[in-house]
DNA sequence: CTGTTAGCGCCTTCAA
DNA sequence: TTGAAGGCGCTAACAG
């Protein structure tokens, strides 16, 4: 990588190097139109395009955020990775990505090599872990963390605190209301039915996960219900569809009884899946069994994917507004929300569609 | 950001900067046991993090692989950002993400931004555009490439080659059989109906678009087919949804005319949307205009995106390996596939589901 | 307003 | 093997 520097755009212009970089780079003092002119001639006669590790290097700030998720291709992370991307274009600095699968291990890693390169701000987007084997990651990672905003840099966790974090200077959580908007759904779901309910949810220990799992026993309670059991699988689409299977063949079995009349009626099933992509698996698994949505069995997701919103029967779900919570982790990182004493909480919506539509039970409606 | 430095290191441990460097980061030379064990130790009780900034500098080349696409949230190139990714960790690097919306001009200012970080080596993910209107984009993008390659960077590119672009040392195309695969696709579909064909295609210029088009104008011809009308829409769910609008109207016409005897027996319309998010896009809009697929129409796209293989009626489409191509293009772009001179060429395989299914057209299915 | 002088933190010859 | 010195490209004080 060799390139024309800032010297030799001053040599040619016939300038020195200060006053060369003060027409180039932005600088408070603004040198005289004529001097500026040459510079500016000479820089793009050379092609000149400013060293930006050096550049670094002097100020010390790198106009780099470094962002972390699980993984990329999930469009849960996609659609927050567009939000910061977008927030980080309009505070003029690049994105940084590292992908982590959501081990805290890596995380650290991660989180050391924007250290290293002295990203401003840092965006953790997945989901934190309190499972018994990422302990110790979490420990380092909050190690790492700690001593990163210690040295002046910025950290914006979305959902939940890392384990282990002490509370520094530049270190914001932007609380999403899982468990909220998880009773909220089971109550709407509960008011309307006499479903025997089940969720599906990921491994235990997983934040996310265990907010939307509690928050929706609770909005069963709180209508005068039982628990629901629930299934522990995978966080992703695979996850979903095993337990998919799993349901399908107690659904099948409840199904031959009570046409046998060894029972009776047996009540229907209404899923949670604590994501969207669960939801999806599970669908699709059931659908191979040969059971139909929502006539066998009716099923919820979380997030609101967008590219899944096509998907039919229509995926009842909770609406959260994915890119926005990816802007405003970045803003919140960048310090350039004042608003960092009263941000603007994160709110989502439940969102009922056809998956759940109880009147399209008794029709085979797919 | 502040942090401590190797200086400081090499102080605590009481020998000199560059026996720490030597010790700490890569070095040919290896220092004595016991000199290097003190080291170490200084350098974690410091919690020393080296400065890539500064070691960039001092090697100019700097471990960044810059990546752009055109929107990060698209299943499409978030799956060839995983392999990106998945590339640059192996490389042991990490990647500057930059979205572009497909304008040349902000691909233009990307590669300028990378340059500045002096990244190794630019992948470039999206379609080329010869539209008129970006002409003078492409031009300043092709300028800007060559200079980052004739400075010793390395570009990939998926597809085609950036238009104007002057072939030099470092500038890869990874080429995906669009055109073949669109043909094949297409004459597979001839094979085995009496259909009349509609092409939905993104604008007019896109080079991906305009190769699948191409080619399957080309496997219709060849099967004795005359060419299809080809809707020119957005590249994505909306421009499918409006073109489905469209198609859904004249179909419904059609039945009616059929219906009241006006006109004979009309022929089934079998639609090829250049991609999948399109197809879905279509198939969204056919469905809430009361039709069905296959039933009254048959509908494939391209791409094979993950996220959609749950979408009923499952989708026939075209599968290209996303991610391996991200991988490959890393690869290419690092030097470290000696393959470049016989590349192992991108290999995709046409997928025929029940979205084009003959044998349900008589059913209802959805 | 311009030029000069020091570094920013690290790596890499070159001597020792 | 280790240390000393110079420089990577740029910015920020400080003079002039």
């Amino acid at each position: 990588m060799v390139a024309s520097t800032l010297t030799e755009v001053a040599r040619l212009a016939g300038v020195s190097p200060a006053t060369a970089s003060r027409v180039l780079n932005g600088s408070a003092r603004k040198p005289g139109q004529d001097i500026a002119e040459r510079v500016r001639k000479a820089a793009d006669s050379l092609g000149y395009i400013p060293n930006a590790q050096a550049q670094g290097l002097a100020k010390s700030s790198s106009g780099l955020i470094g962002l972390i998720v699980h993984d990329i291709a999930d469009p849960y992370f996609a659609a927050i990775a567009r939000g910061v991307q977008e927030a980080a274009r309009e505070q003029g600095r690049m994105v940084l990505l590292a992908t982590t699968a959501g081990a805290p291990a890596d995380e650290k890693e991660a989180v050391a090599a924007f250290a290293a390169r002295r990203a401003d701000s840092i965006v953790i987007a997945g989901s934190r872990s309190a499972r018994p084997e990422d302990q110790d990651g979490n420990a380092e990672l909050a190690a790492e963390l700690d001593r990163y905003c210690r040295n002046g840099g910025q950290v914006a966790v979305v959902g939940h605190a890392v384990v282990g974090a002490s509370v520094s200077e530049g270190y914001h959580v932007l609380t999403v209301p899982n468990e909220e908007l998880a009773a909220t759904l089971a109550s709407e779901l509960a008011a309307m039915r006499d479903d025997h309910f089940v969720i599906i949810g990921g491994p235990a220990g997983l934040f996310t996960s265990d907010d939307r799992v509690r928050g929706f026993q609770r909005g069963l309670a709180a209508a005068g219900l039982p628990a629901a059991e629930v299934i522990r699988t995978g966080f992703n689409r695979s996850g979903g569809f095993e337990a998919g299977v799993a349901l399908a063949a107690r659904i099948k079995a409840a199904h031959a009884a009570e046409d046998s009349g060894t029972s009776q009626t047996s009540r229907r099933i209404c899923i949670f899946a604590v994501n969207d992509v669960m939801a999806i698996g599970a669908a699709a698994a059931l659908r191979s069994e040969g059971l139909r949505i929502p006539r066998d069995a009716t099923i919820a997701g979380f997030d609101d994917i967008e590219t899944l919103r096509d998907f039919r029967p229509a995926l009842s779900t909770v609406h959260l507004p994915l890119e926005e919570i990816g802007r405003q982790a970045t803003r919140r990182a960048a310090g350039t929300a004042d608003d960092d004493a009263a941000p603007s909480p994160v709110t989502g919506h439940v969102t009922l569609r056809r998956s759940t539509d109880l009147k399209l039970q008794a029709s085979a409606s797919d």
